[in-house]
DNA sequence: ATGTTAAATAAACAAACGTTCATTTAATTA
DNA sequence: TAATTAAATGAACGTTTGTTTATTTAACAT
């Protein structure tokens, strides 16, 4: 056999994205084959190297792709000017965004380690600009005297870290709604940075 | 050549789980070789199966070993009868354990996916009883009325992945020492079950 | 001193790895 | 309709993988 009936490059080029996305969050980078991914795709190995040059592109392309694209979002929201509630924004945003691609998320945190130094750098940098959003958000607060925290780039981790961690318990036919998690996490975190919301959201 | 001039069992075996331990942290799991332990340790990939069956009993034994004396070093610690203190008492236990322990911590949390399915449920039930004890403190801290929280399951899994995301940006000679970040981490988890400390910690 | 056990070596195993290549066929263009 | 290009196949490449085995030697017990 050779080229399959019906066969279009474009569709091709996605799936394989796509199922390389999902088996490197289900098995980890390394432990996910050329082969295992061609299978899925339902094509041979060979077959993938009119798609990609090699399989560390294929994990780069998916980290910067996803980074870029959670930094583009967070661009296109509008941001009211009291921090209180911009950082109400920011826990709202990076639930609903992580919520809706938890495999992305995930490779996000757990694979950056396979990536070689340049692409690593590539990444990292994206992720320090996505970082710095609620640090700038925590250091306005506190410079306004809203907020009351000994540190706010330690702050800022921590939030991060406690609202990625939804992806690691959240499940679709769970116990609560993602809404009544964001409304959770908000005032988690406005408690947290010391300051408690007027009406009862 | 054959056996090697001074070499002790016990000693050897040790020195396999030490280097397991660092290079399956470093690396992952799936991308370390039984042949890059063996360089390691100073010895031929064959005489690792003198000290055990097989890769995954090695990475087994790691995280049970790492979760039981978790559980045991938490066993050990005299709890105050006030939930807030205990409350304290756990952060603080928290953070120094894992700031101790970055490795064992990291593949504990990365890790999981890569262990055979009984391997995973023995792991999984010991991680769930440490997940117990931030639920258990917070539960009784809401009962007396002097927590503020929406719900306490959410907020112990989100209090673990903040203390635990701490491994992932401290450094030893950073900015902050870890007892200033016990304490700024002490504010942050006070303020965010919704009561503040008494006395200017 | 001798016999036994423990702990290593070195070579080998089949299987799987990422990747390349000549070839074939479908789709597209002229 | 013919020529060209795109997208597959399937076999092969040389490595590397986890693990096993026969053999050798050091350490230990009698």
């Amino acid at each position: 056999m050779a080229r399959t009936h019906g066969s279009k490059g474009e569709e091709t080029a996605k799936r394989i994205d796509e199922v390389a996305l999902k088996l490197f969050a289900k098995k980890g980078y390394a432990a996910v084959s050329m082969r295992e991914i061609a299978l899925e795709v339902g094509v041979q190995a060979g077959a993938l190297y009119n798609h990609c040059p090699n399989k560390q592109a294929l994990l780069t392309n998916l980290l910067a792709d996803h980074m870029q694209a959670l930094l583009d979002a967070w661009g296109e929201m509008e941001l009211p000017k009291d921090p209180a509630q911009q950082l109400e924004t920011f826990v709202r945003f990076h639930i609903q965004y992580h919520l809706k691609r938890p495999d992305q998320v995930f490779i996000s945190y757990m694979e950056l380690r396979n990536l070689e130094p340049d692409n690593f750098k590539k990444i990292e940098a994206l992720r320090r600009q996505y970082e710095a959003i609620p640090k700038n958000i925590l250091a306005a607060g506190q410079m306004a005297g809203q907020f009351n925290l000994a540190d706010t780039h330690v702050a800022a981790m921590a939030i991060l870290a406690q609202l990625t961690g939804v992806t690691t318990w959240y499940r679709e036919q769970g116990r609560l709604s993602q809404q009544k998690i964001e409304d959770i996490y908000v005032q988690l975190v406005c408690q947290s940075v010391g300051i408690t919301l007027s009406g009862g959201h």
